[in-house]
DNA sequence: AAGTGGTCTAGACCACTCA
DNA sequence: GAGTGGTCTAGACCACTTA
């Protein structure tokens, strides 16, 4: 007697990838606890290796596990930092809202890693929204906790910013900002552009990302008050540490 | 003699979806053109079937390449929509600003594909953020070209809304929005929190997802004047469809 | 030293697509 | 019908972690 052929069963690796994150999703197993290893699923389920190692993959790809050298492969826990975009139009009149996702970052100071401030030819995309063909960026990496969690890239027009603490490393209170400010380009609007895609390897290893973790690109326009675009600024974010969030009325 | 052991260099399946990768972003392989097979990757390289395969799913999961049941493995696009979070703000006085990523989908308007409208038990967020413990549900899904790119649930108080339009499929000229200022509580205010993570399967199954491809998580609640919560909408995002845009003034 | 995940080989059968 | 990707077995050696 043959199986029925009719229904569709999934794959042995999917029912047990299921079973994993049903595990992990109902609270059975809690952050940071350790999933059953390759060779527990082999003799459990009687399966081959490469079909256990397959099983496990499905879940560190959907960014519910973290592989661990030598050492076993364990549930991925999130606790995301809170971005504010419009903060100003919040807080005083709407500080009565309450947040979904909780935030653990609350005091915990960012560290800028590394900083790298140079002349540069811009780049095409660069030099069509900014109308400029050089351009002086700053780009710098933070960490929370001495984990990098963001890198940002930010591009201004050479010709106006030269000379300016702009472009050297201390740019003084207030910030680059204040210092557009004081060479009479003040900042008057803010357009933020937001996508996620998984990220390049090069993104990956500079954010220190395990398998299945998008990044968020966050691209930001600073405007004058008179519609000058004065800079383009790049974030990366590591999606597992970020929440964002935007303020705006009707 | 051996090799020097000094570099720790990539495996062979790094190596080969580094040259892949590099090839694609290069703009050697482009939108849609099919990507050397495993057979080819095996016989180019004298590696076995599983390492060739490894090297595909690198790509695949960065979700740079989709692969195709019995025909090959073909270079992916990203062709996203554009959605405004704070629209008026920007129109008028922004007009002039220049945005990065192109966008597709203007005049192709959205589908909604399925609509399901119930009273239910509030979820333990949703109660806390709406204070209430019954809410009605208002569940679609968008698509444009006949491809599903969005799905939403909104909430509102159940006792607020009850036996108005917005517990019915059609909710007249201008939406529940509308519908909530007619019952005095018009929504004055909005946050959004987004994230980005990968889907859950069912998730990956309604928005017809390929391997690699993160979905944004929006969290949109209404706010009235008063500053009473009056809607939850959580929108799940196919992250390759979409450019999210937000604008606000320094 | 024992156990873990990371890489790799050499096979096999299947369902699917495309000419 | 030939070729493709999807699933699976049964081995192997390695680097790494943990005790």
């Amino acid at each position: 007697m043959s199986e029925s052929p009719v229904s569709h069963e999934p794959p042995i690796y999917r029912r047990i990838a299921d079973g994993l994150r049903e595990a992990i999703l109902s609270g059975e197993l809690r952050d940071g606890d350790r999933l059953p290893g390759e060779n527990a699923l082999m003799s459990q389920h009687g399966i081959a290796r490469a079909t256990a190692r397959q099983a496990l993959a499905v879940l560190i790809n959907e960014g519910l596990a973290v592989p661990k050298r030598g050492s076993g492969v364990y549930v991925r826990r999130f606790k995301p930092i809170r971005r504010h975009g419009s903060r100003r139009l919040a807080r005083d009149q709407w500080g009565q809202g309450r947040a979904i996702w909780e935030s653990d970052t609350r005091g915990r100071p960012y560290t800028v890693d590394a900083v790298e401030i140079v002349r540069e030819r811009a780049g095409e995309e660069v030099a069509r929204v900014l109308d400029t063909s050089e351009v002086w960026v700053r780009r710098r990496r933070y960490s929370v906790d001495g984990r990098p969690v963001q890198y940002a890239t930010s591009s201004f027009p050479a010709d106006l910013v030269e000379g300016s603490p702009i472009t050297r490393p201390d740019t003084g209170p207030g910030g680059v900002y204040a210092r557009l400010g004081d060479l009479g380009h003040a900042p008057a609007h803010f357009t933020e552009e937001v996508r996620a895609r998984m990220p390049m390897p090069e993104e990956a290893a500079a954010l220190n990302l395990p398998a299945g973790t998008p990044v968020i690109i966050v691209l930001r326009t600073a405007y004058t008050i008179g519609g000058k675009p004065i800079e383009l600024n790049e974030m990366v974010l590591d999606a597992a540490s970020y929440v964002l969030q935007y303020d705006f009325d009707a």
